[in-house]
DNA sequence: CTAATTTAGTGTAACGTTTTACCAAATCGA
DNA sequence: TCGATTTGGTAAAACGTTACACTAAATTAG
């Protein structure tokens, strides 16, 4: 068995020229004999050929491949994402080339242009950032964006499409539960604040407040500058339970949180039990996202479920889409609707 | 800005010959005068060029990716371990292609295919299968492979590295611990069982078991068959869950339960608590792997840890090893001890 | 029977890069 | 000064594939 395959150990085989090979597998046999066709096609069998995508890049200029660049795939929620993403690629005939950015920039940017020289030129985005400038000499060059987690922004200057849900809807949604509940102190918890969709939360979450004549305190917003690290996504139960533990120290503490995310609310469980409190008894806890897991840690979280496979397989369409030149249109928005998820981790406050 | 820029445009703009400019970017620039050197690094900075990795790889023979195939990076463990590689691997100039198999062989075979026409010449594979016979092909081609996970087989045929803990002590462990706090009935909660890693902990069970002189009772093993869809990966929770409430159905059920991974170990806690015992009260649980969330659910989890970062590092840096020539020995198996971590959710068998 | 059309292929240039062999000019050493 | 050596480059072939232009032979239509 021969290292390495080529066309032309197959054409030989067969004993028609390479060009026919080619054509057969580009589907430009309509004028080829079925024994010819036959022919050819055991030789690839019997020789195990797989084409060369180098080669085939190359001469076409792109690759079957697509990129897809999020925080951390150690996080459940980037984790179930990735996995999706891979599935709707897959199905279209593309492979996935994942980066773990972890919201840098500088990262973000030493990765497209690495997945750029692999003949990459569509880019599933995720890390909800409000510049994507860094992307912008590329993108005149022709890569295709599509983001999650944010909406399309005006520095984006219409080149780059977005899926995902309504982030001020999905926080109006968590906190006007907790009103109903009769909660009246209801803190925000949070990472690093400055993302489109963590903005975008704490809007709704203000909004929701003013809506019930309740005016935000500050003293009840938790979150922390951005570390040489992260913004918190790979460690985001950390951070959870100790913002928790911050709020429940202040002078007039919450009954309730609404965590920025999942993993947030799971670090809230924590902290408030370090504090000697129970979940909800004590403090009710509501996340997004609605990952696995939501509904066996005890008590079961309450949240506002993501439809992360729709996303994800919206995102890989319409980038492939755009890059067979299928979608044409100016940059596109789908927004899908949250959905509030009531489990056990939400009560009426304590007297 | 040109759509497209080539080593040709640069040594253009540079005045120099593109052999030139390549001996400049492939470390031969010895004979070279600093003034030229200095022209060539404006031209490629000025006109943002990036090599085309694709002529690259036609040239060279290979790329500089690895390939990374785990059952599923929705489950947390593969989710961090997929983190780590691609960490390591980008620290040694190698980016990585990631692909999800649910321990399909051809599904697997599909994908070290695939990869082999993108230049992926190494691949790392973590779904613990006993054949690996469906790469046989291209390893007898030049595909290297490390698995982590279980240790090489001998219908390895001398061909492929491993990395990984020892399963068997793990499971040891993990059943000594309950032993030692006077549990009798220890039930084994897994997955399709038919895999290296697996059968290993259920043979360290055993072992254990028959040190304390206890016969062990098939009634207290719980496995499926592999669906049509998977080992259990993507629903390890729900499976964990279902087998543990049947587990306590039995006539005489476990007071404690050894789960094959963390991710059924939560499962386990859902299925207790659907049959209204508590945990580690009523029913002890241990898993293994020590993910994330082990700490903060309630009660936080007893496990057995494996430390992956480490065994991804060293997975990476002994397939780079080989793909660059620098490791050429017989195939090589790295065994790292795993640790048990005692938290709260066992404790003596009720009364 | 002859001209037009179709069939079933084939040859070849090009894609962007690497690397080897080569060479003119400059420098060094005797 | 002249031959040997070094310097600082350059030219060109090759990697495996795609797709366009082309062509000989067979078939069809008048």
């Amino acid at each position: 068995m021969s290292d390495k395959v080529t066309i032309t150990d197959v054409a030989r085989k067969a004993g028609v020229s390479l060009s026919t090979v080619s054509n057969l597998l580009n589907g430009r046999s309509k004028r080829m004999r079925p024994s010819t066709e036959q022919r050819i096609l055991e030789a690839i069998e019997e020789l195990g050929y797989t084409p060369n995508q180098a080669a085939r890049q190359l001469k076409t200029g792109q690759s079957a491949i697509i990129g897809l660049i999020v925080p951390s795939v150690a996080n459940p929620f980037y984790g179930i994402f990735a996995r999706h993403v891979e599935s709707a690629a897959l199905k279209l005939g593309y492979q996935v080339l994942l980066g773990n950015s972890d919201r840098d920039p500088e990262r973000e940017f030493k990765y497209a242009e690495e997945l750029w020289g692999y003949g990459v030129r569509g880019l599933i985005f995720g890390s909800s950032l409000f510049q994507l400038s860094h992307f912008d000499n590329l993108i005149s060059r022709g890569l295709h964006v599509v983001a999650f987690e944010r909406p399309t922004q005006e520095a984006d200057g219409n080149r780059v499409d977005s899926v995902g849900i309504d982030n001020y809807l999905a926080a109006r949604l968590a906190t006007k539960h907790l009103l109903s509940l009769g909660h009246k102190r209801i803190g925000f918890l949070s990472g690093p604040i400055q993302t489109v969709s963590r903005l975008d939360r704490l809007s709704g979450y203000q909004s929701a407040l003013r809506d019930a004549d309740i005016q935000s305190d500050p003293e009840l917003i938790w979150d922390v500058s951005p570390s040489e690290n992260s913004y918190g996504d790979a460690d985001a139960v950390d951070l959870g339970r100790q913002g928790t533990q911050e709020l429940l120290s202040r002078l007039n503490p919450p009954t309730a949180i609404f965590a920025i995310n999942d993993m947030f609310a799971f670090g809230a469980y924590a902290g408030a039990k370090d504090m000697g409190l129970r979940i909800p008894t004590d403090l009710s806890v509501v996340g997004v996202d609605d990952i696995t897991l939501t509904e066996i840690v005890q008590p079961s979280l309450t949240t506002v479920r993501q439809p992360i496979e729709k996303i994800a397989t919206m995102a890989v369409n319409r980038l492939v889409a755009r890059l067979e030149g299928k979608f044409d249109e100016e940059q596109d928005h789908q927004i899908l609707p949250p959905q509030l998820i009531v489990r056990s981790s939400t009560t009426q406050p304590p007297k």
